[in-house]
DNA sequence: GTCTATATAATGATAGAC
DNA sequence: GTCTATCATTATATAGAC
């Protein structure tokens, strides 16, 4: 069939053109899940040709390691962003709950078990970045309800963490029970964690 | 090609076949993912040919959620020697850590997010678990380290498996930052609950 | 740099022989 | 009940025109 179906060829810069390829591939992770991320898929959301993601990226895997690596990048800015600010514990929680964000964490977990160039990636920035944030956080956890030598600030950060993705995640499957007082038991912890260190 | 390739036709008790299936496709969940679950590498798995599969489940929806049905059952037969042995919470603990366990939960998880026909499936037996387990284990937190009102069964049950969760998806994925430590804070609050109510 | 066309392989699902 | 053969669809990846 050669007829003239064709979209009209537009000059881009490369790296614009990257850009709405892996902003396509995030729209598809995290409405349709990792499987969804395909060739021809990721080519329509974007707006471009198929050929076009082959292009830039040779190889599926290619592909989603550039998408995980730019997410990585921008989660460290975040991160940066939240370990400054005024009450970092709280922030932290903020960050971690915000469902875009720790839906596209989850599908990346999900797609570590499944492709082992994504794997090595995932572990070394996951392992990374639990050991930053209980560095910065430590100062923030002034009044904390449990013995440090029994919960010391890694723990702190890997008990939240797996809390905001177990919400996430079943709010996601349409799981709810026990959310609203898991939620409301955090919040608890974490003013009683931030409040002056005499109460 | 008409050479003799095939297999002999052996006549089973459809229930055998049935298992067959179902075992392959929860051994390729496991091993491989939710993705790695086709018509072809189920059959391969289970030393069947691929068109019986479709003859006892016409689509892949309707092999996912037998095998999900199955497992269900499975979960709720253990859950049930769980929660009537000597020290339930602790042997809840032991079985969500278990790792062929929780990974086979965690894929299912995933699955939810992506199909539909699985989704619903998921949520109601989720729900259902979650108040049955907070329920059955409520007697035997007799030494809780937070009040019950603000940390009602339900929230230990939660907690508990969002711990067990992420500690095992991510050993899965290589991942093992602040897991000692947090599998030692468990232990430690999970001694402390179980300890006759006097300490 | 971008597109179309196509080679190759794998998928879900069905029909029909045994 | 079980297997083989096959169709229609979709996937990855490449070649080549514009």
């Amino acid at each position: 069939m050669s007829e003239t179906s064709g979209a009209k060829r537009i000059r881009r810069d490369p790296e614009v053109a990257k850009a709405l390829i892996l902003d396509a591939t995030e729209t598809l992770m995290l409405e349709e899940g990792y499987a969804a991320v395909t060739t021809r898929a990721v080519a329509k959301q974007a707006g471009l040709a198929p050929g076009l993601v082959h292009y830039y990226y040779p190889s599926t895997d290619d592909l989603l390691v550039a998408a995980y690596r730019r997410t990585t990048q921008r989660n460290l800015e975040s991160l940066t962003a939240v370990l400054s600010s005024e009450d970092p514990l709280q922030a932290f929680w903020r960050f971690q709950t915000d469902t875009p964000h720790m839906a596209l964490a989850v599908e990346y977990m999900a797609l570590a078990n499944h492709r082992k160039a994504i794997k090595a990636e995932i572990a070394r920035y996951a392992d990374y970045a639990r050991d930053l944030q209980a560095e910065a956080l430590a100062p923030a956890i002034r009044n904390a309800p449990l013995d440090h030598e029994i919960c010391p600030p890694v723990c702190v950060t890997t008990l939240l963490v797996s809390v905001a993705r177990t919400l996430v995640m079943e709010e996601q499957a349409g799981i709810s029970r026990g959310h609203a007082e898991t939620r409301a038991l955090v919040r608890w912890l974490l003013d009683r964690m931030t409040a002056p260190a005499d109460a």
